[in-house]
DNA sequence: ACCGGAAGTTAACCTGGGTGAACGAATGAC
DNA sequence: GTCATTCGTTCACCCAGGTTAACTTCCGGT
């Protein structure tokens, strides 16, 4: 759990008895592709860290489905919306790939919080990050034309256009695959 | 400044002594209608709780105005994007009518979060709230049809209905005000 | 009563994504 | 080698919001 214990280092100091109480409250989960950590429907009660994997988030919108963001290695994953209030999930959360997080529940979390000195400080700095990240990925869903949209996922993630099918792409863009064809089209020719 | 003290109090339990701390923490803040409290360009350098008053909170994309979300009595506005890293502002945030806001600076934030017991917890649920209502409001934008975000705005805030201008809503929904016209008339007519 | 501006409506035309279907290429199973 | 599946592309048609502009209504100022 080196990779986890780096990035909460990252934010605040650890003692190293606070380094195995970590160790303790996380738990390792590996996901093999395909197979999900959060099913729409059902509560998220863990939030995870990617130790090695890709993850899509995305909600089934009356079976059209719209991925919100892909996640990796070294990031935290978690449906705040149903983990928080600890609510049925409107989002999926699924492996692309083989995938190794390091999860802890709902009440280690809280746990974490009480006995980790800065606990609080870590839990209001993830969720600041993640509520950041959150607001400008809808932001720009919300603001800017599908086209562009596509370009800016090419430049953010030119290695995942080589690993992950252009309907999660199109998906990711806001669009249906025909469209997406459409506008790869429009872009090349001119 | 009781109607802050209260709203926290919801979340933490404050002691007399963290009454005054807060008291001093915060400044009155007067904002005639149609003044900004946040301008696009600008740093947001303080969070606002609102006493009294309605503002809204919007993005101008090229010449387009698109409403977030208006905030009311008893809500913090803030624009956390810019807030959290003091980074220039992509949004505004204006007073729709004459509002009484009590507002925090960032440095101030940082002494209430070290001076209150539970600043560091408070500060992690209110974050947490702001988080969850900003991502609420963005997948409806995303997910929603103009015409049911209309009926939606319509149901959740039917007083407002009467105060703003229709091209606010509009702006809310997502379009145009001749668009709202043409929506309003296909629910109306059938 | 008159004028001017702001707000809302209506209409004609444009544009871009959705829909459904057909097609081609690549892959894998047997 | 053959067949089926999956994925991407292309096309014709549809629809809803954008654009532009004209028109009405309402209100305030004088």
């Amino acid at each position: 759990m080196e990779s986890l214990i780096r990035a909460i280092k990252e934010c605040i100091h650890l003692s190293p008895e606070e380094d195995n109480i970590i160790s303790e409250l996380f738990t390792e989960l590996d996901l093999p592709a395909g197979d999900y950590f959060l099913e729409e429907g059902k509560i998220c009660r863990h939030v995870a860290f990617i130790h090695k994997g890709l993850l899509r988030y995305y909600i089934n919108d009356n079976g059209n489905e719209r991925t919100m963001f892909f996640s990796r290695e070294n990031e935290f994953v978690c449906n705040y919306l149903s983990f928080l209030p600890q609510r049925p999930s409107d989002k999926s959360i699924q492996a692309l790939e083989d995938s190794r997080l390091y999860i802890i529940s709902y009440e280690n979390l809280q746990r974490f919080y009480s006995k980790v000195k800065e606990g609080e400080k870590f839990g209001r700095l993830a969720i600041e990050q993640v509520f950041l990240s959150a607001i400008q990925q809808l932001d720009s869903l919300y603001t800017d034309p599908p086209a562009l949209r596509y370009q800016q996922f090419l430049t953010a993630y030119p290695d995942l256009v080589q690993r992950i099918p252009q309907y999660y792409i199109a998906s990711y863009v806001g669009i249906k695959p025909q469209s997406l064809s459409r506008i790869r089209k429009r872009i090349a020719g001119g």
